[in-house]
DNA sequence: TTGAAAGCGCTAACAC
DNA sequence: GTGTTAGCGCTTTCAA
């Protein structure tokens, strides 16, 4: 692979000046540029960005913390993220952590300063006394999918309502007459669905519901129909499910195909995210969805910003902590939910 | 962030001497070695990964070249190629093209040879004529699903049989008993499904059934929706739908549950790939399954041999371009599959 | 407008 | 065993 200098000397001028064209940096005169850039089509010329990297004291990546790639909501998110990360000239290093927050510092420990510029963390399971390490070295940190706007994290991120999702599914299973809702709360260790299910609550207290039963399990379509199962084998007359995410709530629509029971008309089931499955189950999901794409976004736009501004680095003292708020969720209605019908 | 230097200093020796422990090269004294970790553990010192691999020249990541992360594919081979790069140090890039060669190109240009030391592709839609241009410039690239094991790409790649897994569909429908049997070709334009169709037509052919319909369509669960809906509508006594990937199978498993039809009563469907999916379906999908875990490892250390060996640097001449196979597909029989029923 | 020179943080000969 | 010395390919003052 030809070099700059190799580059500067096909072009008779230095280095320095085919720096400068490529860019767009200083002063270069019209044919000196020209003369460059024809030395560069002529050798193929690409710069070596480790090399770029070490002289400007930056990375050219991102690195974005996943528990799993294969929770088929990661990969949406991640989807987005590139895209918003290709805009500044980013690539996306995705990091499972794989649920283990040891594997997740191990991530944080080689790639954070050195490798990428700035972290994005969803819901990887991370120790946050690691995010702050690496905060504190100088590498910003930004949580993704913070759940409680009203109660800020300590570190910077982009909240999302997830109270008011789980209100809306709440409202929604009321609204369409249900009283007997079962709930199925999503991973449970990490009690990251907590809000969610406050909110649904919430939801059936001020509609005057009674509260219903809840089952925790895994945030997944196994998890979802293992829980969905318990549930109904000792709950018989529910007449709806709510789960704190589209994964279990499928697997919940598959235990009750399991029990012969038909979805909507004998049970409806309703999640919160919106991920694409929803959209292509049969029949298919009512959920209530989260804006993946702006919070991807949002995130990425913040990042920068810290980025730009050495966040973390000139000891930021008092100043707050930034937090972007995005979009509230909404309702989808699909087919997953209906009109109760007596069982 | 300390240096290495920084570390030297503290430990009151040089630079050298810290690489050396480091790396575990030349030869330490205990003591020193001893002094210089302490000094490592004080400062809190990690090795700057840019730096690094301009001093080594070589690059700490892989890229994975992807059409786009979002079909479901793609997430569990990203998930092994992971792991099996995280063995040999390497952290791994997902690269979407989003089947646009352009994006593919750049991408190659971008970060081949400069953040990443070797690229591995997966069906990318991706312009051949660039990756040998990659090749050419030093950085190895390896296919990792190529379907034709008897016709080598003329690229480094994993191999494996498609053909015979189309065939062990074709073959399991036959021995259900069904004849009249359609056929969802995925991948319209690329072609790349060529191969599975060609084993499920031999089968039919030796097991003398007559070659039924074929309906290309786009490798999704909506494009084998379509495809299915549009085969049943104008063939009505299908028994059984072929589809060359498990997505589209997953849609005609939704097309028959529009269309009134039980699976696998009135409508066996069978795919091939075996993702995750395919376990989670109601009725959980019969497919084939290809080693998706082996092939990612077999691409990985592939490419970490011919990373190792400068493969394409050292004008390999007339060498061969080599290529590891597989294990063959296997048969998976779940739920989606039975004796045909007349209708 | 262009060139010269120093240095980013690390590795790798080679010499001591 | 340990230190010295040169870079890796690029950017960036600062002079000219």
């Amino acid at each position: 692979m030809p070099t700059l200098s190799e580059v500067a000397r096909h072009a008779g001028v230095t280095p320095a000046t085919v720096s400068n064209v490529l860019r767009n940096r200083g002063r270069v005169g019209a044919n000196t540029r020209q003369r460059v850039l024809e030395a560069v089509e002529a050798l193929g010329y690409r710069p070596h960005l480790a090399a770029r990297a070490l002289a400007e004291g930056r990375a050219p990546t991102l690195a974005l913390m996943v528990s799993s790639i294969a929770n088929p909501f990661y990969p949406e998110f991640a989807l987005a993220v590139e895209r918003a990360a290709r805009t500044s000239g980013h690539f996306v290093i995705i990091c499972n952590t794989n649920e283990d927050p040891l594997t997740g510092r191990a991530y944080l420990d080689q790639i954070a300063g050195t490798l990428s510029e700035g972290v994005l963390v969803t819901n990887a399971n991370l120790d946050f006394a690691d995010l702050h390490t690496t905060e504190s070295r100088g590498t910003p940190v930004v949580l993704c999918m913070w759940e409680r706007p009203n109660e800020p994290p300590g570190l910077p991120c982009v909240a999302v309502d997830f109270r008011r999702a789980g209100e809306l599914a709440g409202a929604h299973l009321l609204e369409l007459g249900h009283r007997r809702i079962g709930a199925i709360v999503g991973s449970k260790a990490s009690g990251i669905h907590a809000a969610r299910y406050e909110g649904f609550v919430d939801a059936l207290r001020a509609g005057g519901a009674p509260k219903g039963r809840v089952k925790h399990g895994a945030d997944t379509i196994q998890g979802g129909y293992e829980a969905a199962r318990a549930l109904l084998e000792t709950n018989p007359k529910l007449t709806a499910i709510f789960a704190t995410n589209d994964l279990p709530a499928l697997g919940a629509m598959h235990a009750a195909a399991d029990l012969g029971l038909n979805v909507p008309a004998d049970l409806s089931v309703i999640g919160i995210t919106d991920i694409q499955l929803a959209r292509e189950s049969r029949p298919a999901l009512t959920t209530v969805a989260v804006p993946t794409v702006e919070v991807a976004g949002l995130a990425v736009s913040l990042l920068r910003e810290l980025i730009e501004t050495s966040y973390g680095q000139a000891g930021r003292g008092a100043a707050s902590v930034p937090m972007r708020v995005a979009s509230p969720p909404e309702l989808v209605v699909r087919a997953s939910t209906g009109v109760p019908r007596p069982r």
